[in-house]
DNA sequence: CCCATAAATGGCAGCGCTACCATTTTTCGG
DNA sequence: CCGAAAAATGGTAGCGCTGCCATTTATGGG
């Protein structure tokens, strides 16, 4: 009987016409409201007269639901938070695509942080969007502020931590052994002949795991009484043309290298463009090896000798674990990824 | 007096222990709990002691902030949705990228859908996002379904449509005119005495915006009296691989071009390593023109001759506009970023 | 045709916070 | 030392929805 009343009227000052809200649809469709959530959500049981009725009101008033208010209501809100350091290193938009891939068809939706590797931005991140309740945390790399750990901690969300599984995680992990792949890269290298080791770097105390990955390849070249001959590190994140220096500084310096490792595919497949222009030919007169398994790489002329990691997995595969186990378990969870050598034609 | 009743008790019928909330802090600070929002927004008159002592509660009790409950008192979210059709393409990472940067300042958080290219997911997403209240709508490119472009107009948000400006826009246009692009390309290269064109393409029906500036080429080609020689289409996303076989295709079928024009950089740098596998030269042999200006195609051996876009711009400039006017105008608002071609050393 | 059972529907409180008014306290010119 | 203005603080009613607990309306066996 009082539609029309706003009760006495606070907001609305503004000339804003009122949002349509399930009260409006469901006074159109005479049932109550309860029954109008009922059907959008559906829950409990509808005869199907009332669902076209109101299905038709919804259509009619141009209903569109405010998930702000299920959410304060329910006390579920269908939102995963994601941070991760970068956008621009290829790899984090492939852990999205994964993401995306699995929450597709799940109702959620991303919430998206980028850090630019400041583990301060990483806390202020994960402060801001756990204020909007998400159901889980995605979050990139192992490496927070003690108060982002706890943090994370006390929030009793799911918490993933992607990409290395060289540590003990909050809660769930995804991702591969990083000194493992490195130690294994020195194997196979070492297993092909090759001896003298040169190692092309690139951001030394940001990037930890391709830190984590050279340190395993000096295990493997240790273990077999041999060492890192000669090294370059760029002073700055990955890119093509950075190894493509660095590689030249490096080959310069000590040209009697027989392989060059890269901390990652950008960085090698610098390190072919600048044979290219030098004239030299990958693997008959330097071998090159990176890491990644990009597109990029493979698509080269002669395909690049690398480690594949699984990027898209990586995010696919957390997704779908934190869908099927909302609930956060007694243990941490490890998920081990893997990774694959590519022979390629490089090394 | 009644701290500890949760009235009639429902909820919380797990054994979950309650979140702690403005009321908590409240009372352990000593204060009402709209004092304690007001410190926690830095808004309205309030004194350094109680703020201090508010603080330390805040500190305390490990204080998180609702902002679900926040927004629906308020009626003012901090999300901004951005939906863009893929995240494979290196072009929308990037355009993420403007947008994060300029958001990261601003307190909003941007919630994120993928389309596949796909326009009812985009309408599903549309729809999903707007659920969320969001301050702003971005969205990549101007093909929506009806229904779309009217839940976008009625919803009184801001509407930033980017990459594109060759049409009329439901609020905001960011991005360039492709087909302007695809002119200039063909201008430009007839200026350098190219007359015998070829076309490598992708995704003929999906990518409208490569359509576009493959009108303008021809029109270019046209109005000198010219025509494209030949084309070869592949029936896929772009990427490195489909221009390498599309290049492959194109040549051997019609040896006799001089100049191959790519639907973009990906396609290109395919047609260049095409090249290096069968001993061309890029200009010398056979000319090689992208769209786009990305890393990969400017750290290749000889840089590719290509059109930059400004994706980063792009994405910067629209959420700049947005912060700057979070009304909407009254009539759309159409930003140029323009282009540039860049010279390189393959056309 | 009655009653037990299942199927549909509704009433109401409250999720945690903030806008809109007060109300109380401090400050300060005269 | 008073009254007016400014500075701090608080009470209360929702924001729009959903969980809990009825209540009402079919359904079906005896």
């Amino acid at each position: 009987m009082n539609d029309e009343a706003t009760g006495p009227g606070r907001r609305r000052t503004t000339e804003q016409r009122a949002a349509v809200t399930l009260a409006d649809v469901a006074r159109v469709a005479g049932v109550s409201e309860i029954t109008v959530s009922r059907i959008l959500r559906n829950t409990g049981p509808i005869s199907e007269r009332t669902r076209a009725r109101v299905m038709a009101a919804v259509e009619q008033v141009g209903y569109v639901p405010n998930r702000i208010a299920g959410t304060l209501a329910s006390a579920t809100s269908n939102l995963m938070g994601v941070i991760i350091p970068s956008l621009s290193n290829i790899v984090f938009p492939e852990v999205l695509q994964g993401i995306h891939a699995a929450l597709a068809t799940s109702g959620f939706q991303p919430v998206v942080g980028v850090t630019d590797y400041n583990l301060d931005v990483e806390e202020r991140l994960v402060r801001a969007l756990l204020a909007w309740k998400p159901s889980a945390m995605i979050i990139a790399g192992f490496d927070h502020t003690e108060t982002t750990r706890r943090i994370l901690q006390q929030s009793r969300t799911r918490i993933a931590e992607l990409m290395d599984i060289d540590a003990v995680p909050i809660d769930i992990a995804v991702g591969l052994s990083h000194r493992s792949a490195g130690y294994d890269t020195g194997r196979y290298l070492i297993g092909r002949g090759y001896r003298r080791f040169g190692y092309v770097g690139h951001d030394w105390n940001a990037d930890r795991r391709a830190r984590r990955r050279w340190d395993g390849l000096c295990a493997a070249l240790g273990d077999a009484g041999l060492a890192l001959v000669d090294q370059a590190l760029f002073d700055g994140p990955s890119s093509t043309q950075a190894g493509r220096a660095m590689c030249d500084t490096l080959l310069r310096r000590t040209p009697s290298l027989d392989v060059v490792v890269f901390s990652n595919d950008d960085m090698a497949v610098g390190g072919v463009f600048h044979c290219y222009g030098r004239g030299l030919v990958p693997k008959r007169d330097v071998a090159l090896f990176g890491f990644n398994g990009l597109d990029i790489g493979q698509a080269l002329p002669v395909p690049l000798s690398t480690v594949r990691s699984k990027r898209y997995q990586i995010g696919k595969i957390a997704v779908e674990t934190i869908l099927q186990h909302p609930e956060r378990q007694s243990g941490p969870i490890i998920i081990d990824t893997g990774y694959e050598i590519l022979e390629g034609g490089t090394a």
